[in-house]
DNA sequence: AATGAATGAGTATTCATTCAT
DNA sequence: CATGAATGAATACTCATTCAT
């Protein structure tokens, strides 16, 4: 049963999270939208603090593979559009996470860096090929976080400001703004 | 007195809250910081709520400032480019206020909805006004939170993890990214 | 394997109980150092404090069977010096129980007095017998707790601090002491 | 008002710690007990286990002092009389600390080591003096154990069960058990 | 006989806020 | 203006105990 316990606790908690943030919640609230005890928590995740890990943890993680895939196999303006197509699906999939990790990208609030560094490295670095690739020029980290900040913004705005635009007209107008960074 | 102590208390709350955020910090840590009593916080400020705000406010009404006053005169690539240099100038020279912001700019957390606005309205306005001028597009929100958001996490990723870089090279990374936001 | 499984599960919290005190040591603990299940040992024992009576309760019968064999037939300093020395070999074998039996001597913590009661009547009235024999004075609580608290805390000292020396040194040491009690 | 506030809470601590030791003994009920409020213990003492642990260094201070300027400008059987004796009309005045300290001398419970070893060097310290003194051994450490083990375990049999003795009564019980370790 | 996931009452601790001085 | 001792509501976490398997 500890299984099924866990997935509850889990959304729950995302959920609560995204909502109001790490501090903003109280264990016992998310005990309460789970429907488990507040003990239960404890046993499965050892802490309000090993739960939220958890959480960033494992979105970082399908954030990781959805890009990775996507860009799998391509190359030049295919692979960024593929790249920030998918970072957008991401956001309006997860917004939760999403939400998270603009939140803690900077690392303000607690200390969450272990978690994030991956998140910055590994997403970045996808980026960071495809546009090096392209351009010749192997040094683009600042284009690369540029790009990736452009479509991040834009998506979490969409997301909690504009939900109502489709997925195709904010991703044109991301695109129509970073399209110049492939140009040599 | 009343004016150094909030100044002294101003500046070592705003570098403890960029380290660690609103829930990450004490009042007596404030305190301590500041070289003055808890009491004075309370009697300077009335909460911490009310200090914090007076911090974010006090940034975004700079932040806007500085970005109007850049772009003010100008058109076209011309207003965009001093418009992304003055943002990037203002991240860098107060880069404490700057992560607030990044942070609470989607209002995870505790809810500033009410002071980040400004921020997002004003600060956004500017950028909308330039590009739709250049591009004949009034619908251009879309661009320009991805050109706001290109600049200011690439601004936030040259403070924080690479400081060494000059604002020339940065800015130049920038704008190759996003120049084509402006062509029609 | 019922006899087994207590048997580990005695082993494990004799030891813990006697490094960190009762409130010291979780379940948990004493399960995982016995290699059992949590479920088991209150299977076993009823509860944590039905447990540790079981272990107070086995420690002063055993220590009463000891004392009282040790000074049967004999009279006089013969039978005192048995007795202590029993004391002292006691400690050495059992160092564990002689540490409960000396923190829980004067009950703090806890109520075990019922359990406790029998080391104080029992065990005292074995060196009140020999001494008031000796002495023919019968009122001589005193001298028996003395005569205990003497043999006790030099063993635990003994055990504790100076595990080097030998029974008979130390031995030596508490005769020189105390055997003035036996003349009248 | 600082002073007074601590010392509330002190007699409430010492009190209730002596009754049910350590761990029985709830954070609220010494706040109750002392008429303050809870975080006016911790505003004090910072923790609970800080709390006992200048409980006890208070006891074990002021213990020592007594002992130290009893056996002063002494030697021989006057100086360990008035040894015994200021150790006995301690533990009548300061039952609860001499409970505690009986329960805390071989470590058991929470790691209040740091704190009780001066009890053991310094209080036996002075039992060895003396002793060693009138017998010219100077190895004599079994010896003192067992001397301040015979008063301690006396003193607090006498406390705890039998409170009608005097102290004139009891001390001769002592003295007549121990009263032949100065002999060479 | 044995297990271990789940429970919930109980507890220490934190911290923004107040107020007498 | 400024202080810091005092407060108490809020909160994370512990752990003996139960019970379905």
């Amino acid at each position: 049963m500890r299984k099924e316990t866990q997935t509850l606790i889990f959304h729950a908690a995302a959920n609560l999270f995204a909502e109001r943030g790490y501090d903003g919640v109280t264990v016992d609230e998310i005990a309460a939208k789970a429907g488990v005890s507040k003990g239960s928590i404890f046993y499965n995740f050892g802490s309000k603090e090993g739960m939220y890990e958890s959480l960033l943890r494992e979105g970082v993680t399908t954030l990781g593979e959805h890009t990775r895939q996507a860009a799998a196999n391509l190359t030049g303006e295919e692979a960024l559009r593929a790249l920030t197509q998918t970072l957008l699906e991401h956001i309006r999939d997860y917004p939760t996470i999403a939400k998270v990790i603009a939140t803690e990208m900077f690392h303000l609030g607690r200390d969450w860096r272990e978690v994030m560094s991956p998140v910055r490295s590994e997403s970045l670095a996808v980026f960071e090929g495809v546009i090096s690739d392209a351009t010749g020029n192997p040094n683009c980290q600042i284009q690369a976080m540029s790009t990736f900040g452009a479509t991040l913004l834009a998506g979490l705005e969409w997301v909690v400001f504009e939900p109502d635009k489709s997925l195709a007209e904010v991703h044109e107008g991301v695109w129509s703004t970073i399209r110049a960074v492939l140009q040599p």
